[in-house]
RNA sequence: GUCCUCAUCGUCUAGUCGGCCUAGGACAUCGCCCUUUCACGGCGGUAACGGGGGUUCGAAUCCCCCUGGGGACGCCA
């Protein structure tokens, strides 16, 4: 049975380096029928905070992937020294002066330590490079490289997918299995994330880009967030990018993981992945509308706008190619949900190669026309396109001032659907309004 | 300092056992087309095998060295 563990410490919220380690834990797991196991090493008590341990929670149920079993090292103390207990009697450890227990490496039976990485090949370090390194602390608890080992071995853990910043690590965990008369899991190294300068991603120096709950708020879906970070450091092989989770479960192998470190593509100016951000853009392209209404709705919400859902499920059609972000429904559709359209410079409303007057005209004309017509597409597409016609002039100039009219400037989607979801009463008072600017 | 590890366009990457690579895709960027604006879409351009030695008829692909990057060396995880 194929078990595999995400092991994050509360020290700190959800790093997208190690959302990225969670998910090819989860891929690995689906695409194997196996197992899943979330355990929260939280062994150093002086470090660990509530708040942390909220973040992670936070991020990983925005992921939305789950797991199968649950675990906090905190718990299972007893386990650990039990363990470190073990190799002590076996006279493969001693206490130091500082009353540590340290692990004996075995320098004089052996040159080296061996291990196969299902990433990154053969790995083996001598002996004599590998210090005796501690087992538990002077106070009894147990460190890190105990708790996880002997924690791996009691339940079973078959393979150990973990950031690249453990490989050094994992000689000393061979030991520990070794001494503990286990067979040592499978192990397999990720590439590490890093930033553009090359650095290691930190709070401390890149800021929020390097948690996820950022990515979260800034309205990414949570699956495209989840697929771009796929791509990071592992390849389908086969140029595929846009994938749904299935077809990630599907495709996932550890032979496709990446030896070489990625950089997370960010700066000041745009602290988001410009190739994250297409990615869900992709992804919302093809969302069903009730879905992307429903994923809207909050973002509106924030942005200060009442709408209902009705009202958002007429305007999700509109901006669905539009938005780049959920978070951009407050910028492409605020029109839409404003009771009055902010302020805007007149002069917008003048067409190309047109003026004031054919601006006017195009609006008064307008305004007689919406007063009857039908507010659907086609009854609006061939009344205002007749009244060009009519007044000789170009549909575009006709449709610009309409446009800046009813949306407050010259970006919009297409005229007539906007009409339409506006309704009349809204249409008419903005083109009013508009007249009375000129 | 010691040890481990990596090295293809600006970024993410493809490149089975060396030849089909005059190095492919994607993002970004630039240009053109489509078009009532924006967006979408379509087409095209710029852009990479870090350097030096080998091995070979032939190397991005194998070997060595250099250089550069990353990581680990804690009673943190």
């Amino acid at each position: 049975m194929l078990r595999v563990r995400f092991a994050p410490s509360p020290t700190g919220y959800l790093h997208i380096g190690s959302a990225r380690t969670f998910i090819f834990n989860w891929l690995y797991a689906r695409h194997n029928a196996g197992t899943m196991i979330l355990r929260i090493d939280d062994t150093d008590i002086e470090r660990n905070t509530q708040q942390s341990l909220d973040s992670i929670f936070d991020g990983l149920n925005w992921l939305d992937l789950g797991w199968d079993e649950f675990y906090r090292q905190s718990e299972r103390g007893e386990l650990h020294r039990e363990a470190a207990e073990k190799i002590l009697s076996k006279g493969l450890a001693y206490r130091d002066p500082e009353g540590v227990v340290r692990f004996k490496v075995p320098r004089d039976t052996r040159a080296e330590v061996n291990f196969t990485d299902l990433v990154y090949g053969p790995q083996s370090k001598g002996t004599a490079d590998i210090e005796d390194f501690a087992l538990l602390r002077s106070n009894g608890a147990p460190t890190y490289h105990m708790a996880s080992c002997a924690d791996d071995a009691d339940l079973r853990i078959s393979h150990i997918i973990r950031g690249q910043d453990h490989l050094t690590n994992t000689f000393k965990h061979a030991l520990i299995f070794e001494a503990l008369g286990v067979e040592p899991p499978r192990f397999a190294h990720l590439p590490l994330l890093i930033a553009p300068d090359g650095s290691k991603l930190s709070k401390r120096k890149h800021g929020p880009v390097v948690s996820v709950t950022t990515y979260r708020d800034s309205g990414f879906l949570a699956h495209s967030y989840v697929n771009f970070l796929c791509l990071l450091g592992w390849s389908p092989k086969n140029d595929r990018e846009k994938m749904s989770r299935q077809e990630l479960i599907d495709v996932f192998t550890l032979e496709g993981v990446n030896k070489s470190n990625a950089t997370v593509n960010f700066s000041d100016e745009d602290p988001l992945d410009p190739k994250a951000v297409w990615l869900n853009a992709e992804h919302l392209k093809t969302l069903p509308l009730d879905e992307l209404t429903k994923d809207l709705l909050p973002f509106a919400a924030a942005a200060g706008f009442q709408v209902t859902p009705a009202k958002m499920r007429a305007v999700a059609p509109l901006i669905q190619e539009r938005i780049k972000t959920l978070k951009d429904v407050a910028t492409v559709a605020d029109f839409f949900f404003a009771e009055k359209l902010p302020p805007y410079d007149a002069a917008e409303l003048i067409p190309q190669k047109g003026d004031a007057a054919m601006a006017r005209a195009a609006l008064e004309k307008s305004l007689a026309i919406l007063a009857h017509t039908g507010f659907n597409h086609d009854a609006l597409d061939a009344a205002l396109r007749a009244a060009a016609a009519e007044l000789a002039i170009k549909p575009g100039q006709m449709f610009q001032p309409i446009r800046v009219a009813v949306c407050g400037r010259k970006n919009s989607p297409p005229l007539f659907e906007t009409l339409a979801v506006l309704g009349r009463e809204t249409s008419l008072k903005r083109i009013q309004e508009a007249i009375e600017k000129l």
